[in-house]
This record gives structure tokens, C-alpha cells and sequence, in this order.
DNA sequence: AACTATTTATAAGA
DNA sequence: TTCTTATAAATAGTT
């Protein structure tokens, strides 16, 4: 349907096939949808595109339902509800079943992990680069995305923190201020005399390291120092 | 479609909504496989018709694999699903333990699949990528032997079917002699008179054309060519 | 099941 | 991706 005839065969351009996929695609999903209502009839379909991608339809939205319909339609001796009188038989059944399904599995999880490589055919080796490289991909993507995430997430705290130590800058520095000013006005009264600011004049010049460390803070790139330096103003201003 | 608009609802007559069911659901089967193959996607398509009865079609005819992989990927549903049904049963403790274990399985599988990695860390991130990337390498270099391998014993059957060749054109050429020197003998004694060597002489060109596709042979390279002469040979030849 | 008038789907092009 | 359009396909109603 439409300007050319079509072959029945893999469209190779890679273009063209993803452009025919979507639009092939909404047209089965709408005529799986239609012949549903229209015909009353209930209708699962499952589509994966080359890339792996899913989309699906499912009458009344119920896919699982309509997929345990089928497995009981598939294994007639499927049964979901044991009495205990009819478990018994069915028993044997479903534990075969699982014990498949976990044979099935392990296969496959060994091919992927790139054992047991000797059984496998071309083709099928073929396909299964194609998907591990597919899911390395995505596992690169995921990886690099986390990356990005904890880098920001670091720049964020780091802004934060320097939030912080600017404003206890501020802090020392009012601080300082006041002790200069008490000071001037000790000094001034009792000229000569020995007096009670003897010990401030001794802490002044540490205070004044301090000032100047903070100067500098919002240049800083390692938190975590600028950090250790908060419990020392503390207690310096604590002196006050 | 067809000499009407059609209502998307329910088609209350019987035996209509029967015939339309017949001929849509062929129409979807096609539309499904075609997509399949004009994409190379894979499809699962399962229809209930109102009456209960089953039709179906599955990308290389494997449902189970296809269902398997859509497990895998609603496994969130499936998992309220799995403990709803546990919760109301008599499940063993094997049945459970089972089941355990393809979760286990299927989720491995799930992250060789480079799917559903928003749950792991950084770290099983970086050790499952080493991981897929080792087994990357054991595949491709598998495959790679697998290729070798295949050209090698093409080339052997190359070498085989040269032997025969030059074989067969020894032979012709051995046959060609001869028959030249019985020409000769039956010449020189009949001179001018019609002889029964008339119906050899017609046959001459033609055997001479073999011989000249005989000198060619061991340079070409479609051995299935050579292989189609050898019974026309042996045809001319039986004329002697 | 076949036929055919129409409606739909869609390939190609923009 | 989306729109348009010419054409192939599907199919509703009929025989």
C-alpha cells in the first residue's frame, strides 16, 4: 500500500526500515485494537523493534491476563488455583515446567556472560554481540548519567559549604570589629597600666590568620578543608 | 476499507462480525509477519476469538522466547502479580524457591540485557560493563573461529573439486589423442571415399569447445560451473 | 468463497 | 518527525 510494491524482506536502509517500523506499527496496533472492539475479541500484541524497544497492545489494557489465558491455553495442564486434591497431579507438571524455564534461563545466562560459546551458530552468535553490544551501550549511558548526577550533586554541596563559610566570615569579621573597638577603649582610659586586655592582645594575631583565610574561602575548590576551619572559628569566637 | 465506514464498536450480528473477524484476523496475522520481516522486529500476536478459540503468530515461531523477553521487561507488574497468587496458595516451599531463583536469574539477565539499571550502583555498574565487555571479546573471537573455520573447509572442497577437474580434463584430453589417431587411421587408407568416420568429424568442434573450457578450469572460481560440465562430458565421451 | 466498490494503509517524497 | 499524495492493500457488502 502505496507508491511502490513491497518486498517481503528485511528493509536494509536503515532509515527508510526504522521510518516504515513506525508507521507499520501504529498501524497494526490500530487494527489489532479494531478487530478487538469490532469483533469482540481479545487480542495481546507485543512488538519489539530491532533496537529492543516494546510497545504493546492489550485488550482491556490486561496484557497479563491474556498472556495466562494463553499458557493455560498452550499447557492444558497449567493451573494457577491448587486444591490440595488437585495439586497433587498438577504438581509435577508446573515444577517440570519451572525447572525448564530455570534450564532455559541459566542457558542464556551463560551466553551472555560469553560461556559456553560452542553450541551456538553463527547467526545465533551474530545476534547476541549485536544485543550484549546494545546493552553495554546502555550500561555506558547509565554509568556516565550517574557520573554526571554525583558531579553535580558534589558542585551543589561545594556551593552550599561556601554559602556557609562566606557568612561566617562576615561573622569573624563583626567580631573583630568589636574586639578592636573594646580595645580602644581599654587602651585609651588606663594608659600604661596593665590591664585585663592583656590576653586579647595575645589571641588578636591568630584571629587576624583567621580573617585572612576567609578572604580567600570563596576561591577554594576543597570543601571538606574549609569545613575543618568552622569548629576552630567557633571556638576562638567562643573567647569572646 | 470496503464499501462502508465502519463504526468502531461492537458488530451485534452474529454471522457479520464472524465473517469479519475471518478476514480481519488474516489481515492482522500478515500485517504482524510483515512487519516482522520488513523491520526485523519481533512480534507476538495472540487473538481470542469471542468464542474462545486461539490463533497466533510469533516472530520465527518462538512465543515463548518473546513472551520470556516481555516478562523481562514488565517485570514490576509481574512481581505484584507473582506475590498476589503466592500469597492465596498452597504453594511448596520448593514452588517458591523455584521461583526465586528465576527472579534471580531473570533479573541478572535483565541487566545483561543492559536493561533496568536504575537499581544499581556505580560500582555493579562498572563491574557488569568489565563483565559484558569480556564476554564481547570471548563472542566475537568465537565467532571469528567459527568464520575461519568455515572458509578453511571451503577452501579444502575448493581444492577437491580442482583435483577432479584437472582429473576429468586428463582424461578428455587422453580420449581426444586417441580418437584423433583413429581419424588418421581411417583417412589415409579410404582416399576420397565416404566413410563411417563422417558422423565423428560433425562431433569434433564440439569436443574441442570442452577442451578449451577444460584449460580454463583450474582458474575460475565457481567450482558448480565445472561440476554441471562433468556429465556433459561424460555424454560426449560415451559417443566413442 | 469470489467479486468489486470503497475505504485504508502506507511508500516515497518534501 | 510530520505532512502530503499517489498507489497498493484490505475489506464491507454483495453475489
Amino acid at each position: 500500500m502505496g507508491r511502490g510494491r513491497v518486498q517481503l524482506k528485511r528493509i536494509e536502509n536503515k532509515i527508510n526500515r526504522q521510518v516504515t517500523f513506525s508507521k507499520r506499527r501504529a498501524g497494526l496496533l490500530k487494527k489489532a485494537h479494531e478487530i478487538s472492539v469490532l469483533c469482540d475479541a481479545e487480542v495481546a500484541l507485543i512488538v519489539f523493534s530491532h533496537k529492543g524497544k516494546l510497545f504493546e497492545y492489550a485488550t482491556d489494557s490486561c496484557m497479563e491476563k491474556i498472556l495466562e489465558r494463553y499458557e493455560r491455553y498452550s499447557y492444558a495442564e497449567r493451573q494457577l488455583v491448587a486444591n490440595d486434591s488437585e495439586s497433587q497431579g498438577n504438581w509435577t507438571i508446573e515444577y517440570t515446567r519451572l525447572k525448564a524455564k530455570i534450564d532455559l534461563l541459566q542457558r542464556n545466562y551463560r551466553h551472555y556472560m560469553g560461556e559456553d560459546l560452542g553450541s551456538m551458530s553463527l547467526k545465533e552468535l551474530q545476534s547476541l554481540e549485536q544485543q550484549l553490544d546494545t546493552a553495554l551501550k546502555q550500561i555506558r549511558t547509565r554509568r556516565n548519567q550517574l557520573m554526571y548526577e554525583s558531579i553535580s550533586e558534589l558542585q551543589k554541596k561545594e556551593k552550599v559549604i561556601q554559602e556557609q563559610n562566606s557568612m561566617l566570615a562576615k561573622k569573624i569579621k563583626e567580631k573583630e570589629k568589636i574586639a578592636a573597638q573594646q580595645q580602644a577603649q581599654w587602651e585609651h582610659p588606663n594608659h600604661g597600666g596593665v590591664n585585663p586586655s592583656f590576653l586579647l592582645q595575645q589571641q588578636l594575631p591568630s584571629l587576624n590568620m583567621g580573617g585572612n583565610y576567609r578572604e580567600e574561602a570563596p576561591e577554594m575548590g576543597r570543601n571538606e578543608l574549609d569545613l575543618t576551619l568552622e569548629p576552630l572559628y567557633t571556638c576562638h569566637l567562643g573567647c569572646f
